[in-house]
DNA sequence: GATGAATGAGACTTCATTCAT
DNA sequence: GATGAATGAAGTCTCATTCAT
């Protein structure tokens, strides 16, 4: 009788939210935020509209999780390459790879990304909560690896280098413009390089 | 000095998209396209909800002209400082400085542009024409300069850089992230001043 | 009961769809086609606009649902009188009178009935389809009552004047030509007798 | 300066309005009567918008002028037929022939008649008004080539007849429902030839 | 008489969200 | 906790019509 306290069994919770968050993450990736409404994700997901509001207070609130767990298992898997040890060329190919993978995938989340963090508080707290974690972190690694610390700017701006070039490759806006993506993708690489091995700029 | 509220007499046609337009470019930079109706933009330039259709054809078209309008004049801006040949640094602070207004002046508009050009095909088509006109130029303002060319790719890359972390500072993300604003700028002044000078980065 | 002003319980939605049907209906048949809104037959249910969407497609799918069943209960009418087995000019009479009154309550749907036919696809589709059933089933009839067959051009030119006779008398056209209403329609029995006798025209 | 009292050049008023009605039949054929705007009949005809409502009043009083000039050209061209003083067989085909031909070039306006006739009193009115001048035509040719005459409601049944089969086959209704349109148009020829012999139904 | 830019009223439709069950 | 029918507020867009020139 000890799961009599629970509603229902366990992890069912946790289960139709999961259902819920899978489906929203596919609906944002594929038609980005605007492109998607609340209904279509619980359909999509094979629950009724309403269920969504038990999970989420709304739709930002939905995105917002969405957005959250995607960065993180982003951020974790360039830690991943990161700690392998491999050499900086080495290590920054792989992660601008994986990442660019990653960026593909979710499309219309990143279209949608920089409107929302302009228009829904909510959504404005968790990007900058995530991009203080993700600049303390690359700090604590370079420091964890005796690297002479690079001002946070500049640990920033490249940051924001990689993500806009690499936004650029994902919705194809470099193929349109007419340009080498191979050569894209090395000119950002080798910029990574010089940052994993501690130069700036 | 005539305040008809009645239709309008020959000759104003520009006049009436000329203040649809300035409406548009206040609405989407204050509120962004999604934040945008129509009708509102007609209100705000004292007209009637019918009168924005006669000038285009829907809100992405607004958005595309208003867009256009906005990129050529920040891009103009810039050529005229590189005119004044005042030497690299200056002239890049100078650049970054006049960008920066522009870019917080168009904060809503900066903000729903990715969002736009990955879901409207009229507004992506004028992302990209803007996009390889902002490259050619820069090439040929190279080329007669006599400066070694760059690839095409890592022009695009500095105007990557340049751009995306403008638009984060325009739009406070770096304030929020704790940075210091000021070196922000330095480091992309100092990029800028090296791309002008002909260095990759 | 219940006058719930809220949402509903489960095992409504058929009697949703009935009240729009019956709003529908009445409001076509009052006012036309396009003299009907969608949001008028939504309130006119007693319900929101948005429910209208929950249960047809567009204002033309109402149309055609309605047009289906008016046109479903006008030809069960009919083959009842039929079925009776009383004689031709009592059969024909009886017909005629309850025909006409079906006409006279479904005046502006029988008005736009033409325009809309063209029009719009949908409805041409289903109109057409309604006809294939009439003169099927007319044929059908005539054989398992022994009768030789017409070419089905002419039953269909029975049918048609039929209906054409109908329609001016009860969109008041034969009155304001100052023609005899009586009259009218004794001559369309007559034809009508003849028809079920097994007579050509 | 005999000129100076007359605005514009003599004729030019009736050419105008003649551009409009030429315009206004055209569209009206194509796209109905709900399928046209005013501006666009303007367009068509060169001229604009608001040069239309110097000529009508709105937009049903130029369907009423067309229709009027449409159905007097239609009754012309029979009562021409009939005047050639063929055989009776021979004049109804030579009708039906030219009807068709007639309700084809203008099925949208035939196609929305019905529902106008239904909303629009000035149409109404000019319905009802063609109708008497075409029965008491029928009637007077009658009685001027000796026939017996048929009730008025008799003469009234075969046009309506001849009138709704050939809407049939002119807007394609025939075809679709599988008929042979020669023998449908043989049957209202045969009913036709019938009537101008001196018949009834 | 012709113009044509402008209009206001309103039709159609969508969507995030709720609430009784 | 899940449901799903229902909603109301709103946004996009159209069209017959007007009026100063």
């Amino acid at each position: 009788m000890t799961e009599s306290k629970r509603p229902s069994r366990p992890g069912e919770v946790r289960d139709t939210r999961a259902l819920l968050l899978v489906a929203a993450r596919a609906e944002f990736a594929a038609n980005g935020y605007h492109g998607t409404d609340t209904n279509r994700i619980a359909r999509a997901a094979g629950l009724a509209p309403a269920t969504f509001y038990r999970h989420f207070t709304d739709k930002a609130d939905v995105f917002r999780v969405v957005f959250h767990e995607w960065v993180t298992e982003d951020w974790e898997r360039s830690q991943a390459v990161l700690s392998k040890g491999n050499g900086p060329a080495q290590t920054a190919a792989e992660i601008v790879k994986r990442t660019l993978d990653f960026y593909r995938d979710a499309r219309g989340l990143r279209a949608s990304l920089r409107a929302l963090v302009y228009q829904e508080p909510a959504i404005r707290r968790a990007y900058v909560e995530e991009g203080k974690r993700q600049l303390g972190i690359a700090r604590e690694r370079r420091a964890a690896r005796g690297l002479p610390d690079l001002s946070v700017e500049e640990h920033f701006v490249v940051l924001c280098l990689a993500e806009r070039v690499l936004d650029a490759v994902a919705l194809d806006e470099g193929k349109e413009l007419g340009l080498d993506e191979e050569r894209l993708l090395a000119v950002v690489e080798r910029i990574l390089a010089g940052y994993i091995e501690g130069k700036a700029l």
